[in-house]
DNA sequence: ATAGGGTTAG
């Protein structure tokens, strides 16, 4: 009578069970109800708790191993869901472990159990533990399970170890698409993507098996990876004919692949095209225009993006702050500082990083400063970003200081870190300093000196007016100087004055235009420097050879937010909306200064491709002007203005600013392409010399 | 019950 009716419970709780675990809450009840009924020992019934807890999406896998630990004879089944669950987990040492304690116990494993083994093989790059697992399945006999055998060549694959995984591919008896989509998944992971085409037009050949969506992904990111366009084309179409365009995954990778290659228009299209976008649809197409330089447009699609109520997660949100720190944005970083509280969005080192370097980018170091004091953990990146950004802002001391923090916190400098050091020592004009770190970073830190070291090096000269030592710097490097560390002599010199030095000046121009015959910086360099002496015709020349050649002068940009959105200027600009009190804002402008005095209006950095008799006003309507006409009208007096530009801050405009600073009773600071300047009281934080 | 997939930083 007792059993039978035990029996009857267990029927209809197993029954009960295969449906009822759904969630933590209802699986707990169910675990309750077990114990109660004594069937808690029961394989099936404790297997179907173990089955959701380890591997649904919602189960939680500690939760399951508890469980799991309190069983007395695991069956076969539920160690291959737990060995299952740990090989996807972030945890897939845990599935060798497990794998272990149950080879001790004395069962042997099946072939489910090797596949789970071996993809946590696979992800930890264990290859000496996958060989092991290799020899088991020789040794039990599952060499022709197309399961087990792709999970192997996915493990040689993932190791690294190429030839076993192509032996393997070429002995095997039957190949499904899966194993063609492993080798070929291998090869774009390895950057073999000559070979990764070579198979994916073989599959079709010689075992008549068609791509699937997978294939495609797989090929879609090998173009990606390798700029090829025009086979992202014909997989695209491809795609579209066979149907796979709903397969949102591909999309996005697609998407990617564009942005990636330049398309940014086909990006746009498939994006618009889309009916269901997830996160990542969003991410690729947002951080592809932000790294395409359109700043703006991908912080106008975030803010569709939040207007579909989508919740921002860490990774797109480094891209936008990203975009944000490009253009000064502060604004818009500060909201989605705010977001990132918010949503409480996982913490990250990579965010909290991104938005450090975003305050530093708007010259904000305080709010960066408060940022990076709050972060938990902190790795090369986040110190180098501080370093950095101390130093770039003209803080160069405060981050040699930190420095000495991140030594007796133990982190290891890198290459990067030692730009930020000389970068510091530089603004601060410490020249024995950055000579002993320069020292310090070869001898004891055994790194060494990329070209961009050597570069910050003559800068540091030039600026300690010690242009014999930066010479002799240049001279006695073991690697060939190239255009930038000329490019940084000769911007140097001009900073100090060319004076007595031109002759040098001018052969270290010719020789700049020689290095790098395709840049327009370089011609203007050596233009202006004519220009500096009042050599025009010099000075025209070197423009009309630049132009002869084809190379078009990169248009100067300047940006300013104003209210959260922001504004594009470029020299002599009319198309904002606002052109006419701007223009009159100008006149304003020249007129107050003019009147305190102090600035010389120079005409050496002029736009040459405007005629000769507007020269004067074209410099003197270059977009940083604009753009700071725009904020002293938007915004209330005496506050803060910010600007960015793309190019460097040209003479005319910087004596300008300096002087505007005072009369306007203004905070200026603006960005260009290499460091701050933060105007006050008619000077500057970079004390002329950038 | 089994294998294969994309986005982010100095």
């Amino acid at each position: 009578m007792i059993s039978s009716n035990s029996k009857w419970i267990k029927n209809v709780s197993v029954n009960w069970l295969k449906t009822h675990c759904t969630t933590i809450i209802k699986t707990k009840q169910a675990q309750a109800f077990l114990l109660r009924n004594h069937l808690f020992q029961e394989k099936f019934a404790s297997s179907k708790l173990i089955s959701f807890l380890a591997l649904s999406e919602s189960g939680n896998l500690n939760y399951a191993h508890r469980i799991f630990n309190q069983i007395e004879n695991p069956d076969m089944f539920i160690w291959n869901t737990m060995i299952r669950g740990y090989s996807r987990s972030p945890y897939p040492f845990e599935s060798i472990s497990l794998y272990n304690l149950m080879i001790q116990s004395g069962v042997v494993p099946d072939n489910f159990t090797c596949t789970f083994a071996l993809t946590a093989c696979a992800r930890l790059q264990e290859i000496k533990f996958g060989r092991r697992v290799h020899c088991v399945i020789v040794k039990i006999g599952f060499q022709l399970d197309v399961f087990v055998l792709n999970s192997l060549i996915q493990m040689y694959g993932n190791c690294g170890s190429f030839d076993d995984a192509r032996t393997l591919f070429d002995e095997i008896p039957v190949r499904d698409v899966v194993t063609w989509n492993v080798i070929i998944g291998a090869h774009v992971n390895g950057g073999f993507y000559q070979e990764a085409f070579d198979l994916f037009k073989k599959m079709r050949e010689t075992d008549n098996i068609e791509p699937d969506e997978v294939t495609i992904l797989s090929m879609v990111s090998a173009c990606t990876q390798s700029g090829n366009l025009e086979q992202g084309l014909i997989l695209h179409s491809y795609s579209n004919e066979v149907g796979f365009e709903k397969n949102i995954h591909l999309c996005n990778a697609i998407i990617d692949m564009y942005c990636k290659c330049g398309d940014l228009g086909s990006a746009q299209i498939l994006f618009e095209s889309m009916i269901k976008r997830d996160i990542l649809t969003w991410t690729s197409m947002i951080s592809g225009l932000a790294n395409s330089g359109y700043f703006r447009e991908s912080l106008v699609l975030f803010g569709q993006m939040q207007f579909e109520k989508i919740k921002p997660d860490e990774v797109i949100l480094v891209s936008v702050l990203s975009a944000c720190a490009q253009i000064g944005a502060l604004d818009q970083g500060k909201y989605i500082h705010l977001l990132m509280l918010r949503y409480k969005v996982k913490q990250d080192v990579v965010l909290e990083t991104a938005l450090v370097d975003m305050y530093a980018k708007c010259g904000s170091m305080d709010l960066g400063l408060q940022v990076f004091n709050k972060m938990k953990t902190k790795n090369v990146f986040t110190w180098n970003t501080i370093i950095g950004g101390l130093a770039m802002n003209g803080q160069g001391l405060d981050a040699l200081m930190f420095f000495d923090q991140m030594k007796s916190e133990g982190i290891m400098p890198d290459d990067v870190t030692f730009i930020g050091l000389l970068c510091a020592c530089g603004h601060t004009g410490l020249v024995d300093t950055g000579l002993e770190i320069f020292r310090s970073m070869k001898e004891v830190y055994d790194i060494q000196p990329r070209i961009e070291h050597y570069g910050c090096m003559v800068d540091l000269f030039c600026r300690a007016k010690l242009v014999e030592d930066a010479l002799a710097f240049i001279e006695n490097m073991p690697i060939r100087a190239n255009e930038v560390v000329w490019a940084t002599l000769l911007l140097g010199l001009s900073r100090i004055g060319i004076g007595e030095h031109f002759e040098l000046a001018e052969k270290v121009g010719k020789r700049v235009i020689e290095l790098e015959p395709d840049s327009c910086g370089r011609y203007v360099l050596l233009s202006n420097l004519y220009a500096g002496k009042n050599q025009w015709d010099d000075s025209l020349r070197i423009r009309k050879e630049m132009k002869s050649r084809g190379i078009e002068k990169i248009p100067g940009y300047s940006w300013i937010e104003v209210n959260g959105l922001v504004h594009q200027f470029i020299a002599g600009d009319r198309s904002h909306v606002q052109t006419d009190e701007i223009y009159m804002m100008m006149e304003e402008m020249r007129r107050r200064v003019k009147l305190a005095g102090g600035h010389v209006s120079g005409t050496a950095e002029v736009l040459f491709d405007i005629e000769e008799e507007e020269k004067e006003n074209s410099l003197y309507f270059h977009s940083e002007k604009l753009a700071i006409a725009l904020g002293l009208i938007s915004t209330t007096p005496g506050s803060l203005i910010r600007i960015v530009k793309n190019l460097r801050v040209c003479n005319d405009c910087h004596s300008f600013i300096k002087v505007l600073s005072q009369v306007f009773n203004r905070h200026i600071i603006a960005r260009d392409r290499s460091r701050f300047h933060h105007f006050s009281q008619g000077s500057c934080s970079c004390m002329d010399f950038w």
